[in-house]
DNA sequence: TCTGGGGTCCTAGGACCC
DNA sequence: TCTGGGGTCCTAGGACCC
């Protein structure tokens, strides 16, 4: 048996955590920029404001109902993540970490599940604040099932999905496009051929299945039907590409501004690339005007260099990405977007050297891992290239942040008593 | 004024090799 | 009359997930 354990309304409920008084009230969690709505708690639901509606059509909403509205705090989420996280991987024999709020469970030893999933529930928000559901079933897919009914259906927040009979009973309520791996796309398909309910996938021949929705539609089925197809990975794969991007808190006319940002995101990735212990190959670096502006001028070009010896070394992929960025850039276009993507990725001790690499790449190493060091400890980007800028007015918009309250000490709460 | 960011997997088709 | 069989690698496009 496997349990599938899913924060609700994730990061609307983090905003919750240190500000008790909004229990009960409409919260949003509005994505990087200020941009689009990422989160809702349950009465901004009820508001019916969408997930992925523009914030600057919602104002009037906002405004008229009293919604209250985040920016994103990554930092905050991040950290709640990990203490949720924490809690369940020392309460059950096995954790595979899904998402930043998702966590499947190998259930495997445990008697008595719908206690065991209360009890884990109940610690989980009395020591972190974050309210969670508990789908418990034989494979992964119906987990999400179970999931999905304990979160709407249940007073307890658990549900537990085991003898067939419950199984084929839940399966002809749920809603094909409800299910984990129908997308728009296959949604719309399946009921242009007559599939609206779980069940029906369950009766269907399989081989049209794999002819029209791959292999891994056809696992899915298989899931749905009690034959487990996709297994708790223990531990996460190594990542085969990276990407840092960001949208622009305004336009960007300048090579100068466009470099500051694109030699940020290229440091970024390789410092997650050193977190993997990992080695870049090919550096993607791309630039993108704005294509809501319909009046304007659309290029959004990129381009690709390959490195010759594989590295994670901050100064040499920054050096290759400013390369490629100043091959892309043209004058008389403003920019929105810029990124840095890294792939061809491999592992950290199986470089390939070259005969004809000079370098010394044990000194190179051991600055990165200082840097690495040092802002760890004393906050991001506090040593950081000259290329990446100082005034970076390109920066993200954030209005209403929220204090940084679990990682860092100028943010933490104080009480007086 | 104003529209996110980060990933994976599969398949078909085209190129190449012997 | 009539043109094999077995591979690999790469890319683009399309689907999905959070």
């Amino acid at each position: 048996m496997i349990a599938l354990v899913d924060c609700n309304n994730f990061y609307a409920s983090c905003e919750r955590v240190f500000q008790p008084q909004l229990e009960k009230q409409p919260i949003v969690v509005l994505s990087n920029n200020d941009g689009c709505v990422i989160a809702r708690s349950n009465e901004a639901k009820a508001l019916g404001i969408k997930m992925g509606a523009p914030a600057f059509k919602m104002k009037t909403i906002f405004d008229h109902y009293k919604v209250h509205v985040f920016s994103s705090n990554f930092a905050l989420y991040g950290d709640l993540s990990r203490r949720v996280m924490q809690i369940l991987d020392e309460g059950s024999p096995a954790i595979e970490i899904y998402s930043i709020d998702e966590a499947f469970l190998d259930l495997n030893g445990i008697n008595k599940l719908n206690q065991f999933a209360i009890n884990l529930r109940t610690k989980v928000g009395k020591w972190t604040g974050i309210p969670v559901s508990i789908g418990m079933a034989p494979t992964k897919t119906l987990a999400k099932v179970a999931n999905k009914i304990a979160k709407k259906h249940t007073q307890n927040g658990v549900f537990l999905m085991r003898k067939e009979t419950t199984i084929y009973q839940v399966l002809k309520y749920i809603p094909v496009s409800d299910l984990w791996g129908i997308g728009r796309q296959y949604g719309k398909f399946l009921s242009r051929n007559g599939f609206n309910t779980a069940w029906d996938l369950v009766n269907a021949n399989e081989s049209w299945i794999k002819s029209n929705m791959s292999v891994n539609g056809l696992r899915m089925v298989k899931e749905l039907k009690g034959i487990p197809c996709y297994f708790l990975e223990h531990q996460p794969p190594r990542k085969k590409n990276i990407c840092t991007s960001r949208s622009f808190g305004m336009d960007v006319i300048h090579l100068q501004e466009l470099g500051e940002a694109v030699a940020s995101y290229a440091s970024t990735c390789a410092m997650k690339l050193r977190q993997e212990k990992s080695l870049t190959s090919s550096i993607l670096v791309f630039i993108k005007t704005n294509p809501f502006k319909n009046a304007d001028h659309q290029y959004n070009p990129c381009q690709k260099i390959i490195l010759d010896v594989p590295s994670n070394d901050s100064m040499e992929i920054t050096k290759q990405a400013l390369t490629a960025l100043k091959n892309i850039y043209k004058k008389g276009f403003s920019y929105k977007k810029a990124g840095v993507i890294v792939g061809d990725i491999v592992p950290q001790n199986s470089q390939q050297l070259s005969l004809f690499d000079n370098k010394d790449s044990f000194k190179i190493k051991n600055i990165m891992s200082a840097v690495d060091h040092i802002n760890q400890k004393m906050g991001r980007n506090k040593i950081r290239l000259a290329v990446q800028g100082f005034d970076r007015k390109w920066r993200l918009k954030q209005e209403k942040l929220s204090p940084c309250y679990t990682t860092r000490f100028s943010d933490v709460l104080e009480v007086k008593v």
